[in-house]
DNA sequence: ATAGATATATCGGACGCCCAACATTTTTAT
DNA sequence: ATAAAAATGTTGGGCGTCCGATATATCTAT
């Protein structure tokens, strides 16, 4: 089902080159909860464009299922909170990023990283 | 099998968040010439695994075959350089992974990434 | 109340990454 | 000369991401 990769625990499952849309997402929510709209909105920031409905939706359901988030739906929007499961999983996708792309971002200078 | 990569001009599909693999080859090569078992190992030393032939083939064939790298038999190895038009890519695509990643790193602190 | 904007959701097709397994060629060791 | 090791390469299948298209439900104008 998930690509069985790396080292590290498999309930931690997004840390494969191919789960940089899920980890964002968790890292956005660990800052704020947010619905689906403002979670394209912020990855299209960084991105340079937002997300379509059929990326976004289909992730944040993948994560839900995998309990790493929950929704819990507020008129029109279903706004997604990150759970404790999330936050560790969170914890160790970091450790992994930093690890793989630590040095490739610091070579650019944090000060061109500064806000 | 292995279609379109990163290339990064604005029209086409910037901001793919699928292409760490080879922006992490790109940049490995623009530190100095490698083989390919050369560079699975400097990739296995930052995701925590060493990338199966499967993974780490296609992927050079596919950046040569878009002229980002070049190849040079020697013996029984194949070592790959960076092409102008890899350099070029490799530019472009830093400056979006650092939008897209910069402050997440950041706020890890700058120390925990130092050598 | 009707129309428009907003948000959620799913489908199909494509692509990039991933592994395990298998196969070939070249170098090195015995 | 023969075996072992190293490096390259291919095949097959799976999964996460991506988009465009389509659909529905809910708020907000008018």
């Amino acid at each position: 089902m998930n690509g069985e990769v790396l080292d590290l625990p498999k309930e931690v499952h997004l840390c494969d080159m191919r789960g940089m849309l899920s980890f964002t997402i968790l890292w956005l929510l660990s800052k704020r909860s947010m619905y689906g709209q403002e979670l394209a909105t912020e990855i299209g920031k960084r991105r340079g464009g937002k997300p379509n409905p059929g990326t976004i939706y289909p992730a944040l359901k993948d994560l839900a299922s995998h309990g790493l988030i929950e929704a819990r739906v507020e008129g029109r929007n279903s706004v997604y909170r990150l759970t404790k499961e999330g936050a560790m999983s969170l914890t160790k996708s970091k450790e992994y990023f930093e690890r793989a792309f630590g040095d490739i971002l610091l070579e650019s200078g944090p000060k061109s990283m500064a806000k």
